[in-house]
RNA sequence: UCCUGAGUAGCUCAGCUGGUUAGAGCAUCUGACUGUUAAUCAGAGGGUCGGGGGUUCAAGUCCCUCCUCAGGAGCCA
C-alpha cells in the first residue's frame, strides 16, 4: 500500500469508529490533567481531540504527550469513539504518540490579536480555524465557477498575464522591462484577449490573476487578485445579465450546499444566503439617479480636500460608495444596474442603439454592503465607432490593432463580464476584510510575506 | 495620493491636569491536578515606552520632526 494511504484524516474518522487509526497533524492546543493530557489535533481536514491517559500508553509516549507544545507536528495512534462531550462528536483514545517537531513560541497564541500582527504573520494564520474555513469556502467557490462553466458549454481560455498595453487606459498597471521590446505591463484584465477566444470558440472563459496598481487602500481592494471572466459571441446585454445571475445563485447555492462546516465556524448567517435565488434585482441607471434624488443621497466630492454635498445627484456622475450603500439597503439579493453614462466607462462597451448617451455595460452589486462583484457589458462590434472610441480617450491606436482586428473580420454582437473571485467570497463567508480571502494577499503597503 | 487615527513586555491593552523602582491578562518556564473545552491553582523570568531632537528640577505623558501601521475617500472586481 502506499504510505499516504497508511494514515487517516479528521474528516473520515466516522467511518472509523471502534478501530484503530492513525492521525497525522499538528497541536491546535492542549491541556494537561495530571495523569491526563488533551491534545486538539488538527490535520488540515479537521479536528479531534485526543485523550491521553497515561495508564493506557508508554511511559515514553506519555513524557512526549506532556512535552508538546501549540503547532508541533505529530503522529497519533488510537481508537475513534464516539464522544458526546467532544467538538466534533468524536475522539480518539491514544495509545501511542510519535512527534515528528517539538514547535517552541509559536506566536498566534489562542487569545486576541490585532490586525497588523495577524496579517504579518499570513503564512501561520492560514492555520486558524476561522481563515482555514475560508480558505476552504474560497476553494469550493473557484470549483463551482468551473463546474458552471464547464457543464454549460464553455472553453477554458487563459489570457496572458504579461500584456503590452492597458486594457482600460484609466487603472494604473504594474510596469515591468520586457527585453529589448521595452514595457511590458502585468494584465489588469483578460478581456481584450478573451474577445479574440469567444471569436474562436464561441462561449469561453479566462481565470487568473489580474493586477491593478491604483492606490486603493480599503477592505475591498488587494492589488492581485482573481477574476473569472466568460466572453460570449452572440449574446447581448440581456443574455450577459442572466448568466451573471445564472452563475452567481449556481456559486452561492453550491457553497451553501457544500460548507455548511464552514460556514458555520465563520458564524455566517446562512438564511440570507439562502435567499439568494433568482431572478436578482435590476435596474437602470437612470432609474438608479432617479431613486437617489427622490431619496435625497447627494453626489460627495472632494473639493480642497473637503467633502462637498451635490443635490440633486447629477445624471452622468458615477456611483460610489455612499450611493452603492444606500441603493442596496433596499434589497436582500443581488442587484444589476445597467445602461451607464458612455463618460464614465470603458472604451470598448457599445453604445446603447436607443440612447446615445449610455453604453450597454452592467454592475451587479451584491447586498450585506459587499459592494460590486461583477462588471460587465455587451462589447462595440462596429470597428468604425470603437476606432473612434479609442482616439477619443487618447489611446494608442497601434496598440490595439490586433483588438481591431475582431471588428474586421466577422465582427459579431458579443458580451462578457468579470467577477471577483475574493469580492464574492467575502461577500459569502462574512469576511471582514478582503486581505483573509486570499491565501496570500497583495496590498499597497504591503509585499511580505 | 488625500483625510483621520494609532505605535508601552512575545500578544492584547491600562498608565489621570508631567512627579518614587512603568502595570494587568494571556503566552513562556517550574510545580500540582483522571474530563479539560480560550482549563484551573501556586510561583518565576520578561521593557531602548517606534526613531531623533527640544522644553523642564523632572517626560511613557508636553512640543517639533521622521518612520511604521490601521481605517476611510477617490478608482475599481
Amino acid at each position: 500500500m502506499s504510505a499516504y494511504k497508511s494514515f487517516h484524516y479528521v474528516e473520515d474518522l466516522a467511518k472509523y469508529v471502534g478501530q484503530e487509526v492513525k492521525l497525522r497533524g499538528w497541536v491546535y492546543n492542549i491541556r494537561g490533567k495530571g495523569k491526563l493530557q488533551f491534545i486538539l489535533l488538527r490535520d488540515g481536514t479537521g479536528t479531534v481531540q485526543c485523550v491521553v491517559f497515561k495508564q493506557n500508553v508508554s511511559e515514553e509516549a506519555f513524557e512526549a504527550a506532556k512535552s508538546l507544545t501549540q503547532e508541533s507536528s505529530l503522529e497519533i495512534t488510537g481508537t475513534v469513539r464516539a464522544e458526546e462531550r467532544a467538538p466534533g462528536g468524536y475522539e480518539i483514545d491514544v495509545v501511542n504518540v510519535k512527534i515528528f517537531q517539538l514547535s517552541t513560541d509559536y506566536p498566534i497564541t489562542p487569545k486576541d490579536h490585532g490586525d497588523t500582527f495577524l496579517i504579518e504573520h499570513r503564512h501561520l494564520w492560514l492555520r486558524s480555524s476561522m481563515q482555514h474555513a475560508i480558505m476552504r469556502v474560497r476553494s469550493a467557490v473557484v470549483k463551482a465557477i468551473r463546474d458552471f462553466f464547464d457543464a454549460n458549454g464553455f472553453k477554458l481560455m487563459d489570457s496572458p498575464i504579461l500584456t503590452p498595453n492597458a486594457c482600460e487606459g484609466t487603472s494604473t498597471l504594474f510596469e515591468t522591462e520586457y527585453f529589448d521590446l521595452g514595457k511590458a505591463y502585468l494584465s489588469q484584465s483578460g478581456q481584450l484577449y478573451a474577445e479574440a477566444s469567444a471569436m474562436a470558440l464561441g462561449r469561453v472563459y479566462t481565470f487568473g490573476p489580474v493586477f491593478r496598481a491604483e492606490l486603493s487602500k480599503t477592505r475591498k481592494h488587494l492589488t492581485e487578485f482573481w477574476m473569472v471572466e466568460p466572453e460570449m459571441a452572440f449574446f447581448d446585454l440581456n443574455d450577459d445579465m442572466d448568466l451573471a445571475e445564472d452563475l452567481v445563485e449556481y456559486i452561492v447555492q453550491y457553497v451553501l450546499k457544500t460548507c455548511q462546516k464552514e460556514l458555520a465556524i465563520l458564524e455566517r448567517d446562512t438564511t440570507k444566503l439562502e435567499k439568494i435565488r433568482r431572478p436578482f434585482y435590476r435596474m437602470s441607471y437612470t432609474e438608479a439617479v432617479d431613486w437617489l434624488v427622490k431619496n435625497d443621497i447627494p453626489l460627495i466630492r472632494k473639493i480642497d480636500g473637503k467633502d462637498v454635498e451635490i443635490r440633486p445627484f447629477p445624471w452622468g456622475e458615477d456611483f460610489g460608495a455612499t450611493q452603492e450603500e444606500a441603493l442596496m439597503e433596499q434589497f436582500d439579493k443581488p442587484c444589476i444596474i445597467h445602461r451607464y453614462p458612455t463618460e464614465v466607462k470603458a472604451f470598448y462597451m457599445k453604445r446603447d442603439p436607443e440612447n446615445e448617451k449610455v453604453v450597454m455595460a452592467m454592475d451587479m452589486l451584491a447586498p450585506e454592503k459587499a459592494g460590486e462583484i461583477i462588471g460587465g457589458s455587451q462589447r462595440e462590434d462596429s470597428h468604425e465607432l470603437l476606432l473612434s472610441r479609442i482616439e477619443h480617450e487618447n489611446l494608442p491606436v497601434e496598440a490595439f490593432q490586433w483588438y481591431l482586428d475582431l471588428r474586421k473580420f466577422g465582427s459579431v454582437p458579443h458580451s462578457g463580464f468579470g467577477l471577483g473571485v475574493e469580492r464574492t467570497v467575502k461577500w459569502i463567508t462574512g469576511a471582514k476584510h478582503i486581505r483573509e480571502t486570499i491565501p496570500v494577499p497583495r496590498m499597497i503597503h504591503r509585499i511580505v510575506p
